[in-house]
DNA sequence: GTGAAAGCGCTAACAA
DNA sequence: TTGTTAGCGCTTTCAC
C-alpha cells in the first residue's frame, strides 16, 4: 500500500501517449491506431491500474436509471417490505447519480401486469429490477429489455427462462424441506404431516410445488414418505374446501404437523386450530406477515421461515447499480438464507436494522 | 427531482459571499465575520443543500485509518469470519480512502491485549473498531482513546462503561431464551435440560451469564424451572469434570435437553453422544464452526445459534466509516438476529454470498 | 487518430 | 476576514 494509486496520467506517459488516448483505449471507444492501442495494452499489462471511482463519476456527470416493477407496496404487507429495501438502496446510491422510478402493478390481477411492465420499457431504464410473480404475463418482456440491452436482475421468483443477469431469492426446494425438517424435529413418535397449498392453484404454480417437492423429499429420505399428507385448498370460500381443512385439523388424531406452502394461508389454520384450543400440531409458515406474527407470538405457529423481502430487494438494487456503476457481473445466483423465526428470535428480526 | 442540485457556489451566489466562506461556514473552521455567517446560515436555513460526498472526497485528499483490534484470525475459525468481513468492507470502502489497519492479540493469552492495544493507540488511527474480549484488559484503554478522541466501535462482546460510539452484537439473554426455547419445543413431554457451561469459568464471563439468565427465564416463563440443570465444566481434563459430563450424558435418563453455552464446548458433548450411540438428547450450540457443523450434519447437534461475525465486523467497519465519512453516527445499540441453524438450512447460510 | 484543455463540485492554500 | 485559485482523477469536447 506503500506505491501511490496509479493514474491515467501516469499511464499515459508510461506509454508515450496522451490521457485522452488512454481513456479511449479504456473504453474501447475506438479511433485509436493499432500502435497506440498497443503501446497502451502492453503498459496496462504490466502494472495493476484501478480506475479511481470517485474521479470517475464526477467527472462524466453521468447519472443511471433503474426501473423497479414489483406488486403494489400499498396493496400488500409483504411487498411493503420488499419495497423498504429498495428505498434504502434508492437513498444510498443517490450520492453516486442512481435513481430510482417505480412502477407497480396490482398482484391481484395478473392482467395489470402488461401495461405497467409497457411503461418499463417505454421508460429506457438503464436496468431494471423485477419481481416476476405472474410468469406468463412476464416471459415476453424478458426479450423485449434484452433486445435493448437492458439488464435485469430477478427477485423473489425465478424464471430461468428470462436469462436475467442475476436472480435473488430463496431456493423453495430447500425451504420447503426446512419446513419438514422443523415438524420431524418437533415430533419425533408416530403421526402424519401435512402440506397444505392454500389460496392459490399449485398446479399454477412453480413455486408452490417446488416447496412440496422439498417437502415430500425430506420425509423421503428419512424414510417416512407414507407419513406425508398434501391438500390443495385454493378456495377456503368452498365449503368443501372449508370443511375438508376441519376435518383435517380437528378430527385427524395422526396429525402432528402442518406446513403451510403460502404466507398467508396459515392464518387460517391458526384461527381454526385457536377457535377449537387444538394443540400438539406443530405449524410451520412463511413470513413475517403481521397476522402470521400475531399467532407466532400467541403460540399457535411454532416456526416461520422468512424470505427477508427487505434485503432481497436491497440487494437486487444494489447488484444493479454495482453491475452499471463498476461493470462489476453479480453472481448470476444469489440464494438467500432460509431464516427460521420463533417466538424468542422473533424481536431480533423485526428489530434488526440491518438490511 | 427535477430541480437540479444546490452547489456551494449557488448557495455563495444566494447569499452575497464566496465560496470559500461558504466552505467554512459548513466546516465551521471559523475566520467568518458574524454578518458573512448570519447569511450563509440564512440562506442554507431556505434551501435544502445536500453536498456532494463525490466531489468532497476528491477535492480533500483525506484519507482515513480505521484500526482493527481483534483475536488473531489465524488461530481461531471463528474470528477469521470475523476477519472476513472486515476484508470485505476494507476492499469497498477502499474508493473512499478508507484504509484498514489490524491488531491481532492471542485469544489464548489475556496478557497479549495490552501491549497489541497500546500499538493501536500509538498508530493514530481515525477510528477503532475493537472485540473486546478480556473485559478487565480492555478497559483502561477506552478512556485513552475517548482522550485522544478516537471513536470506538464495539462488537462480538459488549462493555457498556466503555461508552462507544456503538455496539454490535447479539442479545445473549434472548439468545439464552433462543436455545432454551429450542430444546422444549422439540421436547414437550416431561424430562429436565440442562445448561452447560463448557471451557470457560462462567463466573468470569458476563457472557455466559447472561445466555444462564435468559435459559431460566424461559423456563420459568413457562412455569419449567424446576426442570433446569446448569453445570459449571470449566475444564473438562479434570477427571472428576469428565465424568460429571459423563454422568449426565450418558446415565441421566431424564435429560432430554442440552443447550452449551460456549461455541467450541459443544463438541465434547458431541463426541460423547456419538461415542455412545446415545439418541434422543436435544442439542443446541453456538455457531458455525467446522466441528459443529459436522455434528449437525450427522444429526447429533440439532440447533446451531450463529453469531454471524462476519457480518457483524463488517457492519462495524461500515459503521465507523459512515461516521467518520459521512458524519452519520449509527445507532449505539445494533443487535443481530438470532440465527437458528439447522442441518436443511446450513448450506444456505453457508453458500450465502451476502454481508 | 490524437492531444490539449475545460470542467464535474468541493477543498485548502494563498493572496489581498 | 475575505475572495480567488489551483488542484483531486477522470471524462469529453474540440481543434488539429
Amino acid at each position: 500500500m506503500i506505491n501511490k494509486k496509479i493514474r491515467i496520467k501516469d499511464i499515459a506517459q508510461l506509454a508515450g501517449v496522451s490521457a485522452g488516448t488512454v481513456d479511449r483505449v479504456l473504453h474501447n471507444r475506438g479511433k485509436v491506431s493499432e500502435e497506440a492501442l498497443q503501446k497502451v495494452q502492453d503498459t496496462l499489462q504490466r502494472i495493476d491500474y484501478e480506475p479511481n471511482l470517485i474521479a470517475r463519476t464526477l467527472g462524466s456527470g453521468k447519472t443511471y436509471h433503474i426501473a423497479v416493477l414489483i406488486p403494489d407496496p400499498t396493496l400488500d404487507e409483504y411487498w411493503n417490505q420488499s419495497f423498504a429495501g429498495i428505498n434504502k438502496a434508492a437513498d444510498e446510491l443517490a450520492h453516486f447519480g442512481i435513481y430510482i422510478q417505480h412502477f407497480f402493478f396490482n398482484l391481484y390481477d395478473s392482467s395489470s401486469f402488461g401495461s405497467i411492465a409497457e411503461a418499463v420499457c417505454f421508460a429506457q431504464p438503464d436496468g431494471v429490477l423485477i419481481a416476476p410473480v405472474f410468469y406468463q404475463e412476464a416471459l415476453p418482456f424478458f426479450d423485449l429489455f434484452k433486445a435493448k440491452n437492458i439488464p435485469c436482475v430477478l427477485f423473489n421468483t425465478n424464471i430461468p427462462e428470462a436469462d436475467p443477469l442475476c436472480f435473488i431469492g430463496q431456493n423453495l426446494f430447500d425451504s420447503g424441506k426446512v419446513g419438514a425438517e422443523l415438524l420431524h424435529l418437533c415430533q419425533n413418535g408416530s403421526g402424519t404431516f401435512a402440506l397444505l397449498h392454500i389460496g392459490e392453484n399449485s398446479s399454477d404454480s412453480v413455486h408452490l410445488l417446488e416447496k412440496e417437492k422439498g417437502f415430500r423429499a425430506y420425509f423421503k429420505k428419512n424414510k417416512l414418505e407414507d407419513r406425508v399428507k398434501v391438500l390443495n385448498l385454493e378456495n377456503l370460500k368452498i365449503p368443501s374446501e372449508y370443511a375438508d381443512l376441519e376435518n383435517l385439523l380437528l378430527r385427524d388424531d395422526q396429525l402432528k404437523g402442518v406446513l403451510v406452502s403460502t404466507s398467508k394461508g396459515i392464518s387460517f389454520v391458526s384461527s381454526i386450530l385457536e377457535k377449537h384450543g387444538k394443540r400438539g400440531i406443530k405449524l410451520v409458515g412463511y413470513d413475517l406477515l403481521e397476522e402470521n406474527i400475531k399467532f407466532l407470538n400467541a403460540g399457535v405457529i411454532d416456526f416461520l421461515i422468512n424470505q427477508n423481502p427487505r434485503r432481497q430487494a436491497y440487494l437486487g438494487i444494489n447488484s444493479l447499480a454495482n453491475f452499471l456503476f463498476l461493470k462489476k457481473s453479480p453472481p448470476s445466483l444469489e440464494l438467500f438464507p432460509l431464516e427460521i423465526i420463533t417466538r424468542e428470535n422473533l424481536e431480533s428480526y423485526l428489530k434488526s436494522g440491518i438490511y
